[in-house]
DNA sequence: GGCGGAACTCATCATCTGTTGACTTCTCTG
DNA sequence: CAGAGAAGTCAACAGATGATGAGTTCCGCC
């Protein structure tokens, strides 16, 4: 960038010919949303650890010292950019509200189409910050077995003794295709179809959340 | 550690009262060795940026410079850690050997056994690393498809058309198990007996394997 | 017995990190 | 129109990090 030597003499009285780059911005951008947008954005890309603040108020087109003006420490930051921009009760009951039959099928279209969704960036930082912060993780665990597993199990009525073990299954699938689609873009799941997918996931979850198990002890 | 007072005047003629600190050891341990295991475990509890060269060398009882003196660089030793210690073509093999109804089930066995093994540390160190940095996830990733389920999928003869849902599939039902309970560590799927798992996630498999496709476009 | 090289440590470097505080500029209220 | 406070920038801090190079100690070979 070539420094700007134009004089431009007095062009106008009270402004100095060369712009003034600091002090308050003129206008009314919602600066701290631009930043949870940019922070989003690369802890997603690169987990908690792996972001900077200098990295995110660069991406926000901000200085870094704002960032801490508006949030504090980075984990802060953490904390208000996990705050997800989707109702987990309301999708929920969306799902719950259909035939118990095709209940599979609905929840792996929820979980695929919210994630494919604009509220799947916040989700994906989430979930990458998750692996390098166990605080995150129990929240998210915590937040994941009681809001949505838990609610899902209950509505269909499974018995208290395998609640633990369909829980752990359902578990396992979900996070196993978000995890391979979203975090790690493992081919050939990445780039499947959505529509694809959902039939075949939506059997495997209706099979951990109303099908027998398969006899559990025996060989 | 509290450290060693013990006097021990003489114990060997040669060896000075002061233990000297500096130089090269007396004795042969496997120091190298030493090292990469230290690295795998902290490369498995922390991710590739999250370990540092001083955390592993601490952990190895040694000096961070000797760490590079053996790797050169921090991503060397990634690489060196990275050398699984289990032959997977060995593994497939057994695995293939019995009835195709079955597979299933001796998959999930494997690979939830592989993973509760002492190779479950590097594995655990590979696939945290992966997860921040792209270029060990496409080694891991294309040596899964080519190596593990490619050849499982040939083995049933899988039409060709199928084979990139059904590779998917398989793929996102064991990273979720493994995922859940070896790298985010999610209860109640991580304290969930092997032997609990192994049927059900099994079924899920031969499904995947060698089981009807849901009517694929069809609503 | 001495000597080359391997094993090992120490001190240090440049760089990058999160964070802070002083400072400037704008907007809003009375 | 004055002034308080929000919005924003700048320069700098301390600490940690990966890396380097010189130096020290030991082993094995001739």
């Amino acid at each position: 960038m070539p420094p700007d030597h134009s004089a431009q003499p007095d062009a106008a009285h009270r402004l100095p010919s060369v712009p003034r780059r600091t002090g308050r911005r003129p206008g009314n951008p919602d600066t701290r949303e631009t930043i949870l947008q940019a922070a989003r954005a690369t802890f997603a890309a690169s987990g908690f650890t792996g972001a900077t603040i200098r990295g995110i108020a660069a991406r926000a087109g901000v200085d870094p010292a704002l960032v801490h003006h508006y949030f504090g420490t980075k984990e802060n930051l953490l904390l208000a950019t996990v705050q997800v921009p989707v109702n987990p009760r309301e999708v929920v009951d969306t799902v719950t509200a259909g035939p118990v039959q095709t209940l599979g099928t609905r929840l792996a279209g929820m979980v695929l189409g919210v994630w494919a969704s604009p509220a799947g960036t916040a989700l994906a930082a989430a979930m990458r910050s998750a692996i390098d912060d166990p605080a995150i993780a129990r929240t998210i665990r915590e937040f994941l077995l009681s809001q949505v597993i838990g609610r899902v199990l209950r509505h269909v009525g499974c018995p208290p003794q395998e609640l633990d073990l369909r829980a752990a299954l359902l578990a396992s699938q979900m996070l196993g295709v978000i995890m391979g689609r979203h975090i790690l873009k493992l081919e050939p799941l990445a780039s499947q179809p959505i529509e694809a997918l959902v039939p075949q996931v939506g059997a495997t979850l209706q099979r951990y959340l109303t099908g027998p198990l398969v006899t559990p002890g025996a060989e």
